[in-house]
DNA sequence: AACAGCAAGTGGTCTATACCGGTCTATACG
DNA sequence: CGTATAGACCGGTATAGACCACTTGCTGTT
């Protein structure tokens, strides 16, 4: 491990290096991804730290903090700081689209637009998006492609008032997800999943290139930002043989 | 809101009461809750909240940084601290048994144990508990129901070096995880889980109580404990027609 | 040989203070 | 009238030091 080496802020400095914390971080991250360190062995303690970095304890525990709650490390009282298990998949808890999911397992995404237009929400998507009943919103249905194979029905809806101009873009070549963060500088930060396991329709079954009867995963999801205002409700219908939902789950802290 | 109240820890005390800022997170929670805050409604800053609580400004930041965590406010830099939109359900992301799952719905939970016995662990299953090839298992399948109906077939495996006394107990009187907890001291902190969707087969199809053809979703679940030790792995077979899995995601922090 | 007790080391909590850059507003200037 | 700009306030970062409860190993006694 480097110990040394940590950007120092000086006052000359034009832009902002990342905090000490993180650095720290990274550092250790690195370090124990390419396996200098083994799970569960000790790492050396917070003031051991403290002084290899050449920082305050309290930025070492704040490095710590956070890579404890990310499962990275673990700690005990009187006894050390340790090496977690690797995790089966680091990533599963964050927020993702359909593009970069794909792209991360190392398949070529591709999307056909079957329907995009401006609509008067259903109740059942006001509610969700928390709009006025019968608000206008935009609905963009996609028929998702790994590989070239059909993989989901994708039917996602935005508030028209925020979004007006959205429909300008190709969401055949484009990323719904790269959109919104480049042109409408939203952060999507939390999402409230629901799946549900079905049988597919008539309709379903033809897209996905499926003979019936033919299980599919149905899902719904609500993206919201970092102002917890809701920016998208999906409803998505994928193909059952081809799509596995993997995730992860953390106990809740003080009795949940 | 309270503002005084905080529990001082005094040198005659015979019980450590919560931390600081702990006893602040209780207070802003309960205070949130009871909407005494409104949903994006700004909170007292950080140096005034120290001030009320009489805390220094780092104990208030620790309480309002893991309030940030887990989603109940949210913060600006140069604006303050808001409160963050309520949850659909805030309990989604921790981890919990059939039985909680279950009571937590209001439905009265019951198992019928199929099958109770001490089995070499299959190739896949030795792996994901990280046991040598062959190492001895106990394998217990039940048949899951939430108000007397059938939904799931659940088949557990867990290291019989480590549960050795385990099948003593009655799993269609007590819950697995109540007993792991209880007996073994043993703290379920994580999990991994994979969702899929499937067409039942005829012995599903009869256990469930089913007409085929009908869909079903597949879980597999490795759930480790407080040291990142793999603790059990499930294979559960649910009814497709009744179970939606609802659960929260949350954006990775720094790109990851 | 067995045990009680102490001391050292560990993470957990908390204080008091300082400075930074982002945000907003009131005031002074053109 | 519009626009800089100064200052107040905000959360974010970082320091140095203190005390606590828990763990472990050593040590002296029984």
């Amino acid at each position: 491990m480097v110990y040394t080496g940590l950007y120092v802020s000086m006052e000359l400095q034009r832009e902002a290096p990342d905090p000490l914390y993180q650095q720290i971080i990274d550092d250790l991250t690195t370090a124990i991804e390419a396996g200098r360190f083994e799970p569960h062995q000790r790492l050396p303690s917070e003031r051991e730290l403290s002084e290899q970095y050449q920082v305050s304890r309290m930025t070492v525990r704040h490095a710590l903090l956070d890579l404890a709650r990310e499962g990275t490390i673990y700690t005990r009282v009187g006894k050390g700081t340790f090496v977690a298990e690797p995790k089966i998949d680091q990533q599963l808890r964050t927020l993702t689209g359909f593009t970069q999911d794909v792209t991360a397992r190392g398949s070529r995404p591709a999307s056909r637009v079957l329907a995009a237009s401006v609509v008067p929400a259903t109740p059942e998507i006001a509610a969700a998006l928390r709009l006025p009943p019968q608000a206008e919103v935009v609905r963009l249905t996609r028929l998702r492609l790994s590989d070239g194979v059909p993989l989901a029905v994708e039917t996602t809806h935005l508030p028209f008032a925020r979004f007006a101009g959205l429909l300008a873009h190709d969401f055949a070549a484009e990323s719904l997800y790269a959109v919104l963060e480049d042109e409408y500088g939203v952060a999507l930060t939390h999402a409230e999943q629901v799946l549900e396991a079905a049988v597919g329709d008539a309709g379903e079954n033809e897209l996905l290139e499926v003979t019936p009867p033919a299980a599919v995963m149905r899902m719904q999801r609500l993206t919201v930002d970092s102002a917890g205002e809701p920016v998208e409700f999906v409803l998505s219908t994928y193909r059952g043989d081809r799509y596995k939902f993997r995730f992860a789950l953390q106990a809740g802290s003080r009795g949940v």
